[in-house]
This record gives structure tokens, C-alpha cells and sequence, in this order.
DNA sequence: GTCTATATCTAGATAGAC
DNA sequence: GTCTATCTAGATATAGAC
């Protein structure tokens, strides 16, 4: 084996290792959360003890960063990518929702580790570009509405701040109960009942018959 | 005073002493985590040292135990009763829906703290009446749906364990953003906002053109 | 009922041998 | 690249004085 060859494998076996431990560490933090993981936990579950992890890595918080960076950026550049296709609101819509889905299907632990630390660690100058998705993420969700009421294929006279919150919250938090593995559900189909739900409702025909507050 | 009201005062000082404590710990636990708040921090916050909240409590487990009892308890009393009311599937739907928002506005650090932990402590025995809660509200949801698409008030066809997890988490994660303080938006206008949402869709008229999937 | 002092344990992280 | 050994800090919890 030539040097070069020698070389490329030896940084082929490192990357795959920080890979490995990268995936236990998310399983880790995703199941029991970030604080209660120890790095013992992650050094284990690899095979290794605790110091020699610090081979690979200079911290358990650089673990968790390097976690989020990359889930984070991928699903920001799949968002970017649906909204450049200009489809309209409402399939930009659907395609958005199902690429969330197909998102937690593949990278469960990720959205998870997402999901239930982002807002602990954002308070932290290191994880602030979590912030900084935050609001991008935010700006790009009440754009669709804002135009799809424009449009006149969304109801208009909605609260869209609260749209997007009950959007954003009902997509992610299936990350804590939906596992692909087991049932028959694939993340399309979860989306599209998801999507029956949120254009149509679960009602039968309008109401508009919930007593208004008196404030 | 009689031997006996000095009893009842000191009583009631020191159950006073452990709500407050109580209250402290529900506002940091739901803040920063249970794991991540310490006895030390509980302590500060009511003005006392650590060792001394030891008098009132044998544990941090002690802490959280209580909070969450108390809680569900509540809530779950709440529910039974509307549905005890038997105002039908629709006017049941709302009633509980409306006073899941009272519920996250009249207790917020308690219900953040069941949202955000439960999951992690259900798997100690100590804890085993979280899963048993969840049993039981669940059953309570599917089969107010179930009224529902029998009397065709909501719509058929729908996979109603899905219907229940997207309004279960949809009420719930709100606590992460909800501060009725600062905002005008009432506990009864979020929870009216929402419904009309749930029922009735964002969607403008119905349409069944999601793209189904092929498998 | 609170304080002081401290026992005990567990965590993240480091140094140097192999 | 992994192991052994260990440092340091911070956590829960206890005991006994006041």
C-alpha cells in the first residue's frame, strides 16, 4: 500500500469512528437527554473507555454541536431547495411537510436531540446559531402563509403566528412517538394524513360555532 | 394563643414554607430541566441553604413526585368531569381542548415540567403512574373520536390514533411558548383559534389533492 | 426550621504509558 | 488509537449544633 493509500485509510477508519460515536452519542442524547448522557455512556455503548474518547472529540458539548450543525444545515438546505421549485403555497406546502417527515424518519435521533435541547443549549454563545435558524426557519413558515392567504388558497383572517406554531410544534414532535421500523407508516403516508388534517380539519363541514370570549 | 392554634399555625407556616419551596422547584425544573437543576438552586431560590430543604423534603425525586401528582390529579379530574357533563363528541371535543389552555395558563411550570420529563421518569417504578395517566387520557381521546365519526360530526376514514397524537401534542407543547402575561391572547381565545384550526382546516374549501403515495 | 460541616458519589476532562 | 490512573468540580444527602 502506497503512503497516499496508507494515509486515506487511516483517516477512512478515524472518520468512520467519529461517525460511530457520533451515532451513539445521538441515540444517547435523544433517548435519555443531553445532561443525563454521560460520556462514559457513549464511550461504552462504542466500546471504548471515557479518556479515549477524547481522542476523537474535545468535549461532550462539541458532540452535541456537531449533531445539530448537521441536521440542522441539511434541513435547512432541503427547505431552500422545495421554495426555489416556486410550486405555490400550498404544494410548497405539502412538500415541506413531507420532507419533515422524511426527515425524522431518517435522522430520528438528530430531530430528537433537536427537539428537546435546542432550547436549553441556545442559551449558550457557542449554540447560538440555533437561534439564528430559529429565525430563519420562522421567516421562510410565515412567508408560505402569508402568501397562501394572499392567494386565497389558505382561510384568511388566521392568527398566522399561532399557524406556525402549531405547524411547526405538531410536525416535530412526532419525532417522540413515530418509529418507521416497527409499524406499517411510512413518513409520506403519516404526512399526507397530517396534511388531510391541517388543510380540511377533522371536522364535517364548517362551523364556526365555538362560543366567542367574551374579553 | 391556645396550644392549638399555635399548631395550626406552625402547620400551616411550614406547608406554606413547602408550596413555596414546591413552587420554586416547578418553575426551574420546567426552566432548565430536572436533572439540571440542583437542590442548591432550589434552595437559593426560596433563601435558604440546601441541607435545610431537607427538612421538608427527603429528596429532589420527593420534589418532582409531588408536582406531577398534583397535576394530573387535577387535570385529570377536569377532563372526567366535562365528559361527565355528556355535551357530545363536538361540544366535549372543545370544552376539553379549552380547558387543556386554562390548564397551561393557570399552571404552566407544572404542565412544561410533565411534558418535558415524564418520559424519562416514567421508566423508574416510582414513577409508574405516568404510564397508567397516559393509558388513561389516551383511552379518553380515541374514544371521544370514535363518538364522534359514529355520529358523523367528525370525519371518516381518518387513522384516529394519529387524530389523537397531533391534538394531544399540539395542546401540550404550546406550554414551550404560551406566556399569557405578556401577550392579550387569553387561554379561551388561543384554544378558540385553535379549534377552528382543528376542525375546520387552514385550507380553503376541501380538496383531497395531496399527491397519495405509491406504496 | 435553619445553619455548618462534611460524607459520598459521580461527572467531565487530562497525562502519559503502551 | 486505546488504556490506566487520576484530578477537579459539583451534586445529593446526612448529622448535629443552634
Amino acid at each position: 500500500m502506497s503512503p497516499r493509500g496508507r494515509k486515506q485509510a487511516a483517516e477512512l477508519g478515524a472518520s468512520s469512528r467519529r461517525a460511530e460515536l457520533l451515532a451513539h452519542a445521538a441515540e444517547m442524547f435523544a433517548e435519555r437527554g443531553f445532561r443525563a448522557t454521560t460520556v462514559r455512556d457513549i464511550a461504552d455503548a462504542a466500546g471504548m473507555l471515557s479518556g479515549s474518547l477524547y481522542h476523537h472529540f474535545d468535549s461532550k458539548e462539541s458532540m452535541v454541536d456537531e449533531i445539530l450543525r448537521g441536521f440542522l444545515d441539511e434541513l435547512f438546505g432541503r427547505y431552500q431547495e422545495i421554495l426555489a421549485r416556486e410550486l405555490g403555497p400550498r404544494q410548497s406546502l405539502e412538500a415541506i411537510v413531507i420532507a419533515s417527515f422524511e426527515c425524522i424518519e431518517a435522522r430520528r435521533a438528530e430531530v430528537a436531540v433537536y427537539q428537546s435541547e435546542a432550547k436549553y443549549l441556545m442559551r449558550f454563545e457557542r449554540f447560538s446559531y440555533l437561534g439564528e435558524r430559529n429565525v430563519e426557519f420562522r421567516k421562510m413558515w410565515i412567508g408560505l402563509f402569508e402568501d397562501g392567504v394572499r392567494q386565497g388558497v389558505f382561510r384568511q383572517g388566521m392568527d398566522l403566528e399561532l399557524v406556525y406554531r402549531f405547524v411547526r410544534d405538531t410536525v416535530w414532535v412526532a419525532v417522540h412517538w413515530y418509529r418507521p421500523e416497527g409499524g406499517e407508516l411510512s413518513a409520506r403516508a403519516i404526512a399526507e394524513q397530517y396534511l388531510e388534517i391541517l388543510l380540511d380539519g377533522i371536522g364535517v363541514g364548517r362551523r364556526n360555532t365555538v362560543a366567542k370570549s367574551n374579553g
